[in-house]
Parts: C-alpha cells; sequence; structure tokens
DNA sequence: GTTCCGCATGAATCGATAG
DNA sequence: ACTATCGATTCATGCGGAA
C-alpha cells in the first residue's frame, strides 16, 4: 500500500522553495500570477518588473527538477498601450541562460471563451504552455494522452457507415479532432501541440485559473504514479487536487489565505485521518495531508 | 471605373522593396521562407542568421507601410536539436527596436499538420500570426470577417454535444448553456484571435504554403477595396490572387522564377487585356498586370 | 456522370548510418 | 567526434482510377 501525499503550504514560494530537495520534483505544473493581475497576491508585478521577479524562482525551481522532469509554465502576455507586452518571450530567453531548455510551446486554445469587443482587437481566446526541461532524456509516457476509442466512436462508426463521406471534425476526450473515418482499425491516435478544451465554468467556489483537464492532461504525459508534482502557484489547487485523484504525490505552494483555504477544502474531503508525511519537506509547512492508497 | 492593380515583380525583395514609395501599403501579409526551408530561395537561412537576415527587410517594410497600415508576418521557429529555436521571438524584440509595434499574436491552428511521431514530442499543429504596426491608429474593419451567428452557436452546441457525450453531463444544460442563450438572437458574432483552418494541399505546381482563407481573412479585416496590399516573399501568389478577388491593388516580390511563374499563371486569367500601370513602382518590375473593375 | 476507394504527399523530426 | 544524408513515422486532403 503505497502513501500518496498531497502537501498545501500556506508560504510564500520565494522562501518555500528553498526548502525542498535537489532533484526532487517529476513535474512542475503552474500558472503564476499574471502581470498586474491577482493584485494581493505578490504585490501585483508590474509587466516591466515581471522578468527579474520570476528568475529567482524558476532558478529554484531549476534546482528542484529532476533531470528527467518538465517544467509547464501556463502563461499569457497582457496588453499594455495598445500593445502585447514582451515580458513573456523575455522571460524564455532568460530561462534558457539559466540553463533550461525550451523544448516547446502548446497552445491552449480555449473553447468556451465567448464573444467580446475591442476597438483594435479581438477577443484573446489562446493562452501558452510554455514546456522547458533540464535535460533532453526527460520522461514522457505519450500513450497516457492518446484519445481512446470508446463504445461512443464504435457506435458512431456504425452509423457513419452509410453516411460516412461526410468528415466529421468531431471533438474526443482532450479535445483533439480526429476524422472518425481515420479511427477505423484504430484503437487510439495521438495529439498535437494544440489544446481543444473548454475553460472551467463550473465551480465558483474557485478562482479557477484553469480547467482541471489542463494539468490532467501534463499529469497524464510527464509522471507515472508515485511521481511528485510541484505547483509553486497553487492557487485553489486544482494541480494538488487532480494530483491526488490521479495517484501523484504533491506539493502546493499559496501565499494568500483565502486561496489557501479554499485549496484546503478541496483535497481534504478526499483524506483519509493520518499523520502527515513530508518526506521532501526539510523544513516544516503550515499544513500537510497524506492519503493512503 | 476603378483600376485595380496586380503587381507581380520577379526579383530579390531586400532590392525591390527599395524602389516602393514610402507610407503608400496598407497591409503587408507575407510568409517567409523559415530557416533552413526552401533552400533554394534565399539560400536557406540557418536559424541563428535569421533575425539578422530579416530586419534589413523589417526596416523597409516600416518605411513603405501607411501609418495606419498592418503588417501581419506568417512564421514558426523549427526544433533545433530538441528544442525550439529562438529566432522568431528574438526578431520581434529586434523588430520592437526598429519602431514596429507588437499590437497581436494570432494563432492558425492547422488542422491537417504533418503527421509523425516521435519520443519527445507532438505534431506541430500551429503556427504564429504577428500583427505589427506602424502607429496605435491602425484601419481595422472588424464587421468585415464576423461570422454568422448561426453558424457560431451551432458550432458551440455542436461541441458541447460532444463533450456532453464523453464526458461531464451535468455541466451542459445549467451553466453554459445559459451563456450560449445570450447570444442567439443576434446575426453575427466576432472571432477570436484563433484561426482553425487547413493548410492547402490542392496544387501540385505551387508550394502553397498557406490556405487562400488566411490571406482573405486578414484582408478583408485591415483593408477595404482599392487599398494595396504587398507581400514581399510572394511565393506561387496567393496573396496577390485574393487581393485582386477582392478589389484590392497589390505588389507581390518573388525572388525564384519557377514560383514567379505560378504566380504569374494564377493571376493573369483574371486580367484584361490593358496597359500595364505601376502607379507606387519608382522603378520598373519584369511583370505587371491591370485588372479594370 | 456520379460516387467511392486507394494512394501520394507535405514549412516535420528523430535517430541511425555513413563519410 | 562531428556533420551530412536517409529511412521511418503517420494524418488530412485531393486526385485518379474503378464500380
Amino acid at each position: 500500500m503505497k502513501q500518496i501525499e498531497t502537501n498545501l503550504i500556506l508560504g510564500d514560494c520565494r522562501e518555500e522553495l528553498k526548502k525542498l530537495k535537489t532533484n526532487s520534483i517529476d513535474l512542475i505544473f503552474t500558472s503564476p500570477p499574471y502581470a498586474d493581475s491577482r493584485t494581493n497576491t505578490y504585490g501585483g508585478i508590474p509587466p516591466e518588473k515581471y522578468v527579474a521577479w520570476f528568475l529567482p524562482i524558476s532558478k529554484e525551481l531549476l534546482r528542484v527538477l529532476k533531470p528527467s522532469g518538465t517544467f509547464v509554465l501556463n502563461i499569457k502576455e497582457k496588453v499594455v498601450s495598445g500593445e502585447r507586452h514582451t515580458y513573456v518571450i523575455e522571460l524564455i530567453l532568460e530561462m534558457r541562460k539559466q540553463g533550461w531548455l525550451w523544448t516547446e510551446e502548446f497552445i491552449w486554445h480555449k473553447k468556451n471563451s465567448y464573444p467580446g469587443k475591442w476597438p483594435n482587437r479581438f477577443r484573446d481566446s489562446w493562452e501558452r504552455l510554455l514546456q522547458f526541461n533540464k535535460s533532453r532524456q526527460f520522461h514522457m509516457y505519450q500513450e497516457e494522452v492518446m484519445v481512446p476509442m470508446g463504445e461512443w466512436a464504435e457506435k458512431r462508426l456504425k452509423n457513419l457507415s452509410a453516411t460516412d463521406k461526410v468528415r466529421d471534425p468531431s471533438r474526443v476526450g482532450s479535445g483533439f479532432g480526429k476524422k472518425i473515418a481515420n479511427w477505423i482499425g484504430r484503437e487510439k491516435a495521438y495529439p498535437s501541440n494544440v489544446l481543444h478544451l473548454a475553460t472551467e465554468t463550473r465551480n465558483k467556489n474557485h478562482s479557477a485559473v484553469f480547467p482541471q483537464d489542463l494539468p490532467e492532461w501534463f499529469i497524464k504525459l510527464f509522471t507515472k504514479k508515485g511521481d511528485w508534482v510541484l505547483d509553486p502557484f497553487m492557487g485553489s489547487g486544482t494541480t494538488a487536487l487532480i494530483s491526488q485523484k490521479m495517484g501523484r504525490n504533491s506539493i502546493g505552494f499559496e501565499i494568500l489565505p483565502q486561496y489557501f483555504t479554499v485549496a484546503q477544502k478541496n483535497v481534504k474531503p478526499e483524506l483519509e485521518a493520518s499523520p502527515a508525511q513530508m518526506a521532501l519537506l526539510e523544513g516544516k509547512g503550515k499544513y500537510a495531508a497524506t492519503k493512503s492508497k
């Protein structure tokens, strides 16, 4: 019986990260506070100071990540006086100087953001998911995110046989369009680097920045059960919750008490009463939870 | 009766651009040769030299563009030894130093991207469409690219039903459905900054890099009839052809004779026999065509 | 003359093999 | 050891030949 740990820490990740062991984390998935937003958190970093603010953090992240691990950064530059700001692309360049490899840029195409109107631009319906690695030999479990052909697909195939030649771009699973006719004889299909997921609208109690599907997809892709997942800007704890559900150990930091409380509520219900264990933490966090499995 | 000009020039854009008048172009839409590709054309620029190669060109483009005009650059970085290369984001930073405003980044989500399976990455199915401007007061005709409401709602509902079948049935009726209801009754919706189009594979004689829909969309969005469109890397002349069809004047440069010939064939059939006029060209191109309208 | 199936092929990338 | 070339991978699309 393995122990799965879900460690939620109330604190500033700039401090808390120092307590983590070197080469201990398999996946870092996070959505840091965007420039000038979440003004209470980390003081609302102005765009021009964003890179300088983030670099010490990314340096620590580089330290705690295993050589085989991956860092996925969900971020999007804001518009400043009519222009897209350059802090994100500058950050990429600076992180490479720190030693990070910029392996890939995934696009999260937000499905259900609905129309808005500005004089100079359209609705922003995508965000970057930057994949960084410590070495070229990182772990990737591609089969885990393949879109399975379930009963649903087989039913469709039977019905299609009559009217099949209508090439119907349907959305399945993680949101990757597949032509049904091509699925014949295959069980699974590989995705691409564009993720077409809806934004989360369900739960109003947490300020979900991203839908649960997003961390889930990357956790499946880059970790196996028992691995360690870190979210230094946990927010309401989506990453930790999903990690727990999927049998991964996790650590999450959140500086703001009100978010931290929500995160605790999200994670706690699934816990057994058992003593906290924080194997990777050299110091002690203010909250720790352990789930037996 | 307005005269619409379609000027196809065989030559190196680095030379030909110098012959264009300052502040004369309303829209520049182009897809330059990507690093190391189209090796016959412009010699296949190595990634590390790409920025230095492009900057003199973008400087000239800045000169010929009207203050109210827009420059749309279709580009994607290639993978070099396991990493996304940084020449595209470096180019953005350098172009801003030249005086360009980086207004927006559209995503072209390619429906049919090149297949392939690799151990460390998935299929690359998107490209950047970088929007640069000379001033914040650029012309934008948003109504021209509005999507008919019926289609939009239908798509959304279709996605929902698919999601419903595969995943979580509970969230359909309550949350998201209502939001759609808010938009029913309107006739048109604004698009977003993600374009979901298939690549063009039709014509064997031309290496159609982008589908006709792509330049068409930006020509509608950023120009009106009688405006001037420029494509310094014309290729087989898609941009020029679409400009002509839509009643815009255009100028296209192509360095490689075989592409140029295809471009001529594409454009010529729609011309009346009439004397060439090249109002904006101070020098003389090797081919010019005029279409009465 | 339609409809239908098979097939070639592309802004690709990796890894093995060859010089 | 380093670079250059080649084969395998595998999907949406249009074309051509077949029913």
